[in-house]
DNA sequence: AACGCGGGGAC
DNA sequence: GTCCCAGCGTT
């Protein structure tokens, strides 16, 4: 009987190729680092901020956000002081909402526990709501160089293809490797620039598809390279298709004024605002009704116009139609002015139905 | 240990 | 169309 033992990694650096990894990739991110504004500062807060925007969001979509969120709420007193939805408003169309109200939660215990500010225990830090393990190690070493490390979805994908693990992205077994070596290979000296470092390199270079293998500073090293299999992995998850869903939305005038609905509270987009809204094809989706709400209605006419918009797991069409409102409504509908738009939480969907209007037509209410 | 959560950029 | 993005909290 043989006894199989397997090391947990192929490849586990020695310290002396650790070393020679960090300063390849360090030499590189000093020479092709962008310029990001999250990169001008080390205020934490700011790059709490930065942070909390970028979680599964690009970075050419944050930029505009980050700087007016900052130029709103300069601080966390400011932000813990602030009015949930203006900072609802100012999130509009970023997505995952939750991480708003997390990082206005966060910003009042910094206030009331910290100081007003960013604890500098790791342990404090993941007390803080929308404040995990990367975010936390992303902090704390950015802003104070603190020697913690991360793990993202690029840290990910350089790891799998230099040391050749092969797993499936995202997977549990891949992602406690990745955490292994980020621990091992992270430097006590300029931890913030090693972990910007293997970022950036995973979004310039060691790209999702197309790797740019010939300008990558490790490809003398990369095991994925020896092996050619850069583009084997990570392998990629399982995804669920997208459903469509066909969808009515009404654009109703009163006055100078037109009707808008706030979502519910626990539901999907709580407390965002958007047009009425009602499926007409296919199937139930949980993001909107079969209905009109009562003493709503569409006014037959030409459609005012159509868009498609993604969301979660549904490809939805959706044809904006004038309409019509009888009666009083809730609490979850209020009248709005064109200039107040802007200052509001809308839904995506309601921002680009709103924004593709050449201009208001005719009141029909 | 999976899943729900938005929206958009790149291809 | 597809893939996936500087993840987190809940179940």
């Amino acid at each position: 009987m043989t006894a199989v033992t397997t090391s947990l990694f192929p490849a586990l650096p020695s310290p002396a190729r650790a070393t020679r990894l960090r300063s390849r990739l360090l030499g590189w991110y000093g020479e092709n680092a962008r310029d990001l504004p999250w990169r001008r500062t080390s205020d934490a807060y700011a790059i709490l901020v930065s942070e909390a925007m970028l979680q599964q969001t690009q970075v050419a979509t944050v930029v505009d956000y980050y700087h007016r969120f900052l130029k709103a709420f300069p601080d966390a007193r400011s932000l813990a002081d602030a009015k949930e939805e203006d900072v609802l408003a100012l999130w509009s169309g970023l997505g995952y909402y939750r991480r708003a109200r997390s990082l206005q939660s966060a910003a009042r215990v910094m206030v009331t526990e910290h100081a007003g500010h960013f604890p500098m225990d790791p342990k404090a830090a993941l007390d803080l709501p929308g404040v995990g393990r990367y975010t936390a190690g992303a902090v704390l070493s950015i802003a104070h160089g603190l020697p913690q490390a991360l793990v993202d979805g690029n840290v990910e994908r350089v790891f799998s293809r230099f040391f050749g693990l092969d797993g499936v992205s995202g997977s549990r077994e891949l992602v406690a490797q990745c955490w292994e070596l980020a621990e091992l290979l992270v430097p006590q000296e300029r931890a913030g620039d090693w972990n910007q470092a293997l970022m950036e390199l995973g979004a310039l270079i060691c790209t999702p598809r197309q790797a740019a293998c010939a300008e990558c500073p490790l490809k003398r090293s990369c095991q994925a390279r020896k092996d050619g299999r850069v583009s084997e992995l990570p392998r990629p998850k399982v995804r669920v298709a997208a459903k469509a869903l066909d969808v009515e939305m009404l654009l109703i005038r009163r006055g100078s004024r037109i009707l808008l609905e706030q979502r519910a509270d626990g539901q999907a987009l709580g407390g965002l605002w958007q047009l009425p809204t009602r499926v007409i094809g296919g199937g139930g989706s949980r993001l909107f009704d079969g209905e009109w709400p009562h003493g709503l209605g569409a006014v037959d006419g030409p459609d005012l116009g159509r868009l498609r918009h993604g969301i979660m797991r549904f490809t939805i069409r959706a044809r904006l139609r004038l309409g019509t409102a009888r009666g009083r409504k809730g609490s979850a509908f209020a009248w709005f002015e064109a200039e107040q738009l802007e200052a509001l939480g809308l839904t995506a969907m309601a921002r680009k139905a709103l924004a593709g209007l050449k201009e208001w037509p005719p009141e029909t209410d």
